[in-house]
DNA sequence: TTCTTAATGG
């Protein structure tokens, strides 16, 4: 009690500075202090601001004109904290500078200068620490922890584990490890403190790592450690459920497994492990469930491709009562954009906006990038034209909409508009800008940011980055330039390198330079199918039926597998999926009628059936006949059978559009008087009036 | 004083 008392009145503390603010007040009012001397004053209004800054007006100290008193160094009392120390050290000097008159305060005035010691209190502290975590300024943490230290309160147990939290969420586990190590006590706020840290910094295994050593130490964790502990055993590398399952072995034992942050945790855990099943059973059991629990099943089976799945639970949170949050709407525009059903994903949009969500970046990027993927590029433009605030998320979504659209200047513009803004592009960012050069033709464009990202931007090009610079001189016809330019990467060529060194040879025509970069892609990937079938078809359309046998034959004996091609469209917010030669569909003869049809009509305006892209079918008319049923051409029968006339037609694909169906589409286009949207493996094709906004290279 | 959920590439 009378420690307490004394520590309240001592120097520092809220009521002492109150006190002094009182007697300056009334001195100045009786024209005893110097106008020099109200540097002082600032010197307590920083101490006092951060403690009852309401009552400042009322002592009428804001009236002062202190930056005129300060001059240019003046700084206000808000700003303290992002100023650092150095003011302060500054407000000092000007302190001893104070008073050379001889007024009769003098000696008040002297007094209050070396009792106005820069010791901080605790409040103070906890203050300042408080504003650093949710600021993240580690500079100034480091000062105040600096203070803590030589103050009498540095034993003190709760304000170790604030500084610990502090450099935390500053993203210092370095300096929250060192304190750590350094504390002379440690409860479990510490522990779980530091478990957390490393959980959120995407440090799994160190903060797992520390469990056991808790336990050593005696000490039981409670639900703010479990939901750390399951946070990081989801995130491992290799996600196994090794570690989630001791957990939630630990959790069922203490009775945590009730409560909704362990629970939603524990949910999430399985589900990153991609064990929905038994997510959704965790899921099922929870007495409480909150909109996280919701969003975590949710964003599992998105994960997990599961977007029907994800959809339907998105309905049933709906029908439940709860509130989508910013995380349910990110989820399900994802789920959207990847099956590229738009009609859902404008319902939702729609949902959104009565819903009173703010269109913030963390929701609009995904919805952007929800209309990029459906084809609709206008859309996702206005999206980005209304979003609150653009980071650099937006900012690469929208770049890979233009890009994937073909629309390498737009994309260009956007980029040197961003630079403009100020904000910092990253790798993503060169690689879409790059791709879209590619894409494009851009062939100086693509040479010349590929250069300045490492010169003026200072981002080592990755792996990627190589792939798609070896496309660009691939695809501009510049061959040996682009096998030169593999010689001399700096790091090792992958299989996708080479891949796609073999996939410009395919488009003009050098067998030799292709079969010669196919064979280092084997080495390298072995099970990837796409490489076989590339050089088997350029030597099937080359005459060179004995070769293409014998790929197709290596590719048998190494076990791989062809992936069936498919092509997906959605009408009426369902999403139907064809596969080539299709035969189990419902509506089977109907579609095959119907492209029989089209295809008769589209003959007679000039159409000719290419069959060089098809293997082994050595009859014509047979060839023909197979080729006819690629699977795109059964999602443009069906579309063109299920739609109204004149209405958008978009099908997505899992492979590259052949040049047979790119062809036919274009006629079907003209003739249809339709727009029709095909989204294959890296990029849009826009049918209008007979013609593909590819410009027919891709 | 300590806790759970999303997004951009090929």
């Amino acid at each position: 009690m009378i420690r307490k008392q004394r520590e309240r009145g001592r120097k520092g503390s809220p009521i002492h500075i109150r006190g002094h603010i009182r007697l300056l007040v009334s001195l100045m009012k009786r024209q005893i202090l110097c106008s020099q001397s109200k540097a002082l004053l600032l010197l307590y209004l920083y101490k006092y601001k951060y403690n009852n800054a309401a009552a400042l007006p009322s002592v009428g100290i804001r009236k002062l004109p202190l930056s005129a008193q300060m001059g240019s160094s003046a700084t206000p009392a808000d700003s303290y904290i992002s100023e650092g120390e150095d003011h302060i050290i500054q407000d000092k000097d000007l302190l001893r500078r104070t008073d050379s008159g001889t007024t009769g305060s003098l000696h008040v005035l002297e007094d209050l200068v070396n009792r106005a010691s820069l010791e901080a209190d605790r409040t103070l502290c906890n203050k300042l620490l408080n504003k650093c975590t949710q600021s993240g300024q580690l500079k100034q943490a480091r000062i105040v922890h600096a203070h803590i230290l030589t103050s009498t309160f540095n034993d003190d147990l709760p304000i170790h584990n604030t500084i610990l939290n502090t450099y935390v969420k500053c993203g210092s586990l370095d300096d929250a490890h060192k304190l750590f190590d350094e504390m002379p006590h440690r409860d479990l706020v510490t522990w779980t403190a530091l478990i957390s840290g490393y959980s959120q910094h995407d440090r799994p295994e160190e903060a797992l790592v520390l469990f056991p050593q808790m336990l050593r130490h005696g000490l039981q964790p409670n639900q703010f450690t479990l939901s750390s502990l399951l946070k990081a055993a989801g995130a491992g590398p290799d996600p196994d459920d090794k570690h989630g399952r001791q957990l939630h072995a630990h959790c069922f034992k203490c009775g945590f497994d009730s409560n909704v942050y362990v629970g939603t945790s524990l949910v999430d855990m399985y589900a990153r492990c991609g064990r929905m099943d038994e997510s959704q059973i965790i899921f099922d059991a929870l007495d409480t469930k909150n909109e996280v629990s919701w969003n975590a099943l949710i964003a599992g089976h998105a994960r997990k491709g599961q977007g029907e799945h994800a959809l339907r639970l998105f309905w049933k949170m709906l029908r439940g009562g709860f509130n989508p949050t910013h995380f349910t709407y990110s989820s399900v525009f994802t789920v959207c954009a990847s099956a590229g059903s738009m009609e859902q994903g404008k319902w939702v949009h729609s949902h959104m906006i009565k819903s009173g969500v703010n269109l913030v970046a963390f929701v609009g990027n995904t919805l952007l990038d929800m209309y990029a993927k459906s084809g609709s590029i206008d859309d996702a433009k206005k999206v980005f034209d209304r979003l609150v605030r653009r980071d650099i998320v937006s900012f690469n979504s929208m770049l890979t909409g233009y890009s994937q659209h073909g629309l390498g200047k737009e994309t260009v513009q956007l980029f040197e508009q961003m630079l403009r803004i100020g904000i910092q592009p990253n790798d993503i960012t060169f690689l879409c800008l790059l791709t879209a050069c590619s894409h494009a033709r851009l062939l100086d464009e693509g040479q010349y940011y590929f250069h300045l990202m490492r010169k003026r931007f200072k981002i080592e090009p990755q792996v990627w980055h190589y792939v798609t610079m070896v496309d660009l001189l691939g695809r501009a016809g510049l061959l040996d330039r682009a096998d030169k330019f593999i010689r001399e990467m700096p790091i090792e060529p992958t299989a996708a390198v080479w891949g796609a060194l073999l996939g410009a040879c395919r488009m003009h025509n050098n067998i030799d330079l292709g079969a010669y970069a196919a064979e280092r892609a084997f080495e390298l990937d072995p099970y990837d199918s796409g490489p076989y079938i590339i050089l088997a078809n350029m030597y099937a359309s080359a005459g060179r039926l004995n070769d293409a046998a014998k790929v197709r034959k290596m590719m048998k004996e190494s076990g791989v597998k062809k992936e069936p091609a498919c092509s997906w469209v959605e009408i009426e917010n369902a999403v139907h999926m064809f596969v080539a030669n299709d035969d189990a569909h419902p509506q089977r003869a109907e579609i095959y009628r119907m492209w029989e049809m089209i295809s008769k009509k589209i003959k007679e305006v000039g159409y000719v059936p290419d069959t060089s892209h098809v293997l082994f079918f050595v009859d014509q008319q047979e060839r023909e006949v197979k080729l006819q049923f690629h699977s795109e051409k059964l999602a443009l029968a069906f579309a063109l059978l299920n739609t109204s006339p004149g209405s958008t037609i978009r099908i997505k694909k899992n492979i590259r559009v052949c040049g047979d169906c790119h062809s036919a589409i274009k006629y079907v286009s003209k003739m249809e008087r339709r727009e029709i949207i095909v989204r294959d493996t890296n990029r849009f094709h826009h049918f209008r009036d007979g013609s593909c906004s590819c410009g027919d290279y891709w």
